[in-house]
DNA sequence: GTAATATATGAGCGCTCGTTCATATATTAC
DNA sequence: GTAATATATGAACGAGCGCTCATATATTAC
């Protein structure tokens, strides 16, 4: 994920038509891209991982670094490409600086995936077992 | 996106423990690592592009390169990841082979984020517009 | 048989991404 | 004042990705 020139994810390049793109079979090369970089974001588990943290509410870099065992230069890394994207807000207090979401449709589409690994995973069909059955048969 | 081991995209790595993650805050290794594969793939605009292609239906490896103006290879290539990660079936017919869309989740995942690209970008709000008034002001 | 067409795939190349390390700045504690 | 803590950020490195080119295979047309 490339930081971005302090553009926000959402609002296209170029002006409208949008016209082509009605029943989503051929998406414009700049509809594409924005797509792209949406799911771009979604692409890393770390970032998963921290945006996952925030969805609990507003938590500061130390204890992100913390919670999830990363170095807290990764996270601030990370923290400013996701900031860089409108897509967290941060505020100062004191030395410790808090982050939180401000974006409905990132954390949306990370739910809605998750739901989905879960449906295919969770139901616990067929859950690895090994039965058996073990005797001697004497043959005199 | 790296070319797995011809493993399915859903279906836990590891057995269960799946209840940590009940309220989302707190993603595992393990689901956060699934959670970036998916992601992954539509984390590419070609990819995108091909992927809305076959939403419209089957559509047969040329046709999308020519539709979508790339070259054969690059449209195999990337055929082969999206079949290894089992999101596409492919049928051959003559010397011509189709591929399908088989993976509901994917495609729902992108119908979201278009909907959401669209919301925000769509609306004509404030089209950028210059509205000037000159004059001559004589002054005697 | 040969030629043309459709697809698959390995190798190589350039580019991007994520992490780490070192360092700078700011704030609090003393 | 100094020391400790919290954060930000630039540079560098290694890994992975996507594309292109060349080539192999399969099928159809002739």
């Amino acid at each position: 994920m490339a930081i971005p020139n302090s553009l926000p994810i959402n609002g296209s390049a170029t002006t409208g038509t949008l016209a082509l793109t009605g029943t989503v079979a051929g998406l414009s090369d700049d509809i594409a891209l924005q797509l792209s970089e949406i799911f771009g974001v979604l692409a890393d588990s770390t970032r998963l991982k921290i945006i996952a943290t925030l969805m609990s509410g507003e938590v500061c870099v130390c204890e992100i670094a913390k919670r999830l065992s990363l170095q807290q230069s990764t996270v601030s890394h990370q923290l400013r490409l996701l900031r860089e994207l409108r897509l967290v807000t941060n505020r100062k207090q004191g030395r410790t600086v808090y982050y939180q979401l401000c974006d409905d449709h990132v954390a949306a589409l990370l739910r809605q995936a998750l739901d989905h690994v879960r449906e295919t995973s969770e139901s616990p069909v067929l859950v690895p077992t090994v039965t058996m059955d073990v005797g001697l048969r004497v043959t005199t």
